[in-house]
DNA sequence: GGGCGTATTGGCCTAAGGTCCAATTATTCC
DNA sequence: GGAATAATTGGACCTTAGGCCAATACGCCC
C-alpha cells in the first residue's frame, strides 16, 4: 500500500499548450498526464491517483465548467486549476463558486501556476484523507442494525439508557446490549470517541 | 430583544449608481443604506445590524477588495456582493477566493442582484447564529479555571477519571469535583453534550 | 427442518460516575 | 487582616454503565 505519486492532469484541446505546460511541470519534477478533451479524461482517469487538474475553459464537447460540475457530482473531484486564454468574469466567478482552487489566464506566470499546483496537490491530499475517514465511518455505521442505529442516535443525544429504553418501549438491559455492540462495531472505547465520530460523519 | 431588520448596504462612489440601486432595492421592500466610500462605511457601520454589502470594486481610497480584506480581518464580515463596472478576471477571482458570495457586473440583471441579496441576507443570518453560538461557548470556556480546562480536555479525549488523576498527579476524587464544575459552567447535563459543544468551539 | 442473524430479557457482579456534606491550604483582592 | 477564589481531599451513598453467561423468539436462507 504505497502512496501513489501525485499526478497533474492537464486538459487542453490545444496540443501546443499541452506540450508547453507539460514541459514546464516536468522541469519542476511533477508527474504529468495530458488529455485533449474532457471526455478523454473522464474515460481514462483513475480516481485513485492523487493530484489535481489544470483545466482549459473553452474546449469542444464538454467545456471546463461542465467537467467541473460533472466531477463535483461524483463527489470525489480533485482540486481544479483553471488555465484559460479568453476568460470572462462570469466564467471565472462560476468556476470559483463551484470550488475551483485557482483561476489563471494565459499567458500564465510560471511560478503562479506552480504555486497553485502545489497548493492544489496538498489540498487533494487533505481531501482524500477526509474522504477516507468519512468512508470508514460510513462503513461502520452501515454495519449497524436498524435497532443499533436507533440506540446510537439516542446515546449521542446524551440520553440515559433508562430514557432510551422508555422511548423505545424495551427494558434497559437490552439497551446495554445494543450499546455495547455499537461501541464494538464503531470501534471506539469511550463515549467521547463515539460522539466525535458521529459528529464527523455528518458535518466536517 | 427584537431582531433588527436586515439592511442592504450599498457602497459606490458614483451617486447615480447609489440612487439607482437604492430605488431598485427599496421597490423590493429592502432596507437600504448607502455610502460613498469604504472609509465612510467603516466609520459609520453598526456591526450589530444584519444584512449584506453591495460593493463596488474601483473606488477612491480603499477599494472593494481592500474593504473586503479589512472586514474579514475583523472576523464578523457580512456577506459581500460585488457589483462593478470594469472588472478584471483576476479581481473577480480574488474577490471570490476571499469569500465574496457573488460577483456581478454592471449593467446588472435586476433579478440576479435581488436573488443574490436574498441569499446573502440568509447567509448573514446563518453566520450570525453560528458566531453567536461560538461566542457563547467561548464565554463559557473562558469561565473555566485553568485546572478545569485541563480536566475538560482529558474528559473530551475519552479518558477515565482515574487516568486523568494519574496524569495530573492528583486523586480521582478531585477530578470528579472539577468535572462537575465543568459540566455546570458549560451548562450541559451529559458527556455527549459536552463533547459536542467543545467540538463546535474549535471546528465548524 | 436447521442454522444464522437480530432482538429481546434475565441475573449477577464490578467499575465508573455523580452527589451531598465537610474540610484544608494557597493565592489574590480590597 | 479578612474575604473571595481556586485547588485539593475525605467519606458515605446512589446511579449508571458495562461485562459475563444464558435463554427465548422471530424471520430468512439453503
Amino acid at each position: 500500500m504505497n502512496i501513489p505519486e501525485p499526478k497533474v492532469i492537464v486538459i487542453d484541446d490545444d496540443p501546443s499548450v499541452r506540450n508547453a505546460i507539460e514541459r514546464l511541470l516536468r522541469s519542476a519534477r511533477l508527474n504529468v498526464l495530458t488529455h485533449a478533451s474532457a471526455q478523454e479524461y473522464l474515460e481514462q482517469n483513475d480516481p485513485s491517483i492523487p493530484g489535481c487538474l489544470v483545466l482549459d475553459m473553452a474546449m469542444p464537447g464538454l467545456n471546463g465548467l461542465d467537467l467541473q460540475d460533472a466531477l463535483a457530482a461524483r463527489g470525489n473531484a480533485p482540486p481544479i486549476i483553471f488555465l484559460t486564454g479568453h476568460a470572462t468574469v462570469p466564467d471565472s466567478v462560476q468556476a470559483m463558486k463551484h470550488g475551483a482552487v485557482e483561476f489563471l489566464t494565459k499567458p500564465v506566470d510560471e511560478s503562479l501556476l506552480l504555486d497553485a499546483i502545489h497548493n492544489a496537490i496538498a489540498k487533494d491530499g487533505a481531501d482524500r484523507l477526509k474522504r477516507a475517514e468519512q468512508a470508514s465511518i460510513a462503513q461502520r455505521l452501515a454495519a449497524l442494525t436498524p435497532r443499533e442505529a436507533q440506540v446510537l442516535a439516542h446515546v449521542v443525544a446524551g440520553k440515559l439508557n433508562k430514557q432510551i429504553a422508555d422511548e423505545l418501549g424495551i427494558v434497559e438491559k437490552t439497551i446495554k446490549v445494543h450499546r455495547a455492540r455499537v461501541m464494538e462495531k464503531m470501534q471506539v472505547r469511550s463515549l467521547a470517541e463515539l460522539v466525535t465520530l458521529t459528529a464527523q460523519a455528518g458535518i466536517a
